[in-house]
DNA sequence: CCGTTGACAGCACGATCGTTCGTGTAGTAA
DNA sequence: TTACTACACGAACGATCGTGCTGTCAACGG
């Protein structure tokens, strides 16, 4: 078991302990999105790591911190998969598509084994106070928020209309993404995805500036394409 | 053959029993909304109704069955909050709104402690097969199925056009409804409602024959109402 | 080369999990 | 009365829960 990559652990410093830990979160959270983070077992986790129990318990002090850390490792995994790619696009309309199209590929990409972390934790946890709830509520937030910011952004650059509520749009384009997230886990039907995008350019069109109307008329032509494409695997997984 | 006395017994009898059953279920049904059907507990149970575990559990023979007559209870429960008093209004774009309007009023009411009790088990049982998972499902789809086909009433009256794709509207009503449902629980902000409703007018717009447009005005008046009744508890629960 | 330290295992704890079983009791049928 | 049934209870099962305490072994600094 202990295996030749003692030398190579020498390169680092914290290296041995923070690796575990790593390895740790990374199978908790998969765990955690299709069990909840409560169903999640240290001694579960501990069987599918080939560890103790007491020696995983031990990188944390309690199951609420390991909770707390497999929200916080969620949330890397959410900004790697989701954020980064769409924060490569130029900002305003073009990158709220982005991170909108980027949010609906990673729950179709099951990128957690139980659909989007936080929705799930979300609900799991919305009627349980304490630390854990408020770190969720506050990733939501956060999500919900950088939606609607790229939105008012999009407003300034005259990409969409002035008049549009953003908070309400920001509400409606996030209600979609939500919606396919549940649609897709629940019925395992990807057209879930075909429905959501279709009312994400939907709800855009209709605070259409010309800019905007620019815009679209070339994401909808990329559009066609991505239904096509959907539309073959249509009853797959 | 069995004499109608005997029946009458027998039936006298189911009620005693029968009468347990439904309050068991009564409290479960709740608990399970806030803790989850798998965090509910039959000791826990047992204790907030002051009984002992192994009374309440005659009663099933597994925790499974358990299960499943909760989520039945909760259909129950359902129905006789939001479906009953909606398929009271004539059918066609009158009974879609009120459909869609007594499914925000229950979750706002918290019918359920922990919201609506389906999107809550359909998320936490949606990776983890059995008999469960598979009546949650069905259950979705037929509220589901319930939006679509009534819009598809309302176009057969001309209320809505005819081109519109009712199975894309019915997912973005029933988004809408979801959306509003956690955000409410997750943020314990009314706005929320707000934001679903406008949603729901506006999508219902969109699809708009003359003969809807005239319905929505009356609508669109009462909403008002609403509205401005919503904003002075903005901040409330 | 020795001593300190950090990472883990082993073991055990009290509590609670779902489940089983034998027993008591109240109410009905004969 | 007697016999039977429906219903609920208490005790106990083995398993597993989260959580401590103690020991061990490898790595590293001096």
């Amino acid at each position: 078991m202990k295996a030749v990559s003692e030398i190579r652990t020498q390169q680092k410093k914290e290296t041995r302990g923070a690796k575990t830990r790593h390895e740790i979160l990374q199978a908790a959270v998969h765990i955690a999105s299709a069990e909840g983070l409560e169903g999640l077992t240290i001694g579960g986790l501990a069987d599918e790591l080939h560890m103790s129990k007491s020696g995983l318990f031990a990188h944390f002090g309690s199951k609420e911190e390991l909770q707390l850390a497999i929200v916080a490792k969620a949330r890397d995994i959410f900004v790697r998969e989701v954020v980064d790619p769409a924060f490569k696009s130029e900002r305003g309309l073009v990158r709220l598509l982005a991170m909108l199209d980027a949010w609906l590929d990673y729950v179709g990409r099951s990128v957690f084994r139980g659909g989007c972390f936080f929705m799930a934790s979300a609900i799991e946890f919305d009627s349980r106070p304490g630390q854990v709830r408020d770190l969720i509520a506050e990733l939501s937030r956060s999500w919900l928020d950088a939606i609607e910011n790229e939105a008012r952004y999009a407003q300034t650059l005259g990409q969409l209309d002035s008049r549009v509520d953003t908070a309400q749009l920001a509400f409606e384009l996030h209600a979609l993404g939500h919606e396919a997230n549940w649609y897709y886990n629940i019925f395992q039907d990807k057209r879930a995805f075909d429905h959501a995008r279709t009312g994400i350019l939907d709800r855009l069109r209709q605070g259409a500036t010309p800019s905007l109307l620019k815009l679209l008329g070339e994401k909808s032509a990329a559009r066609k394409t991505i239904t096509k494409r959907k539309t073959k695997r249509k009853e797959s997984r």
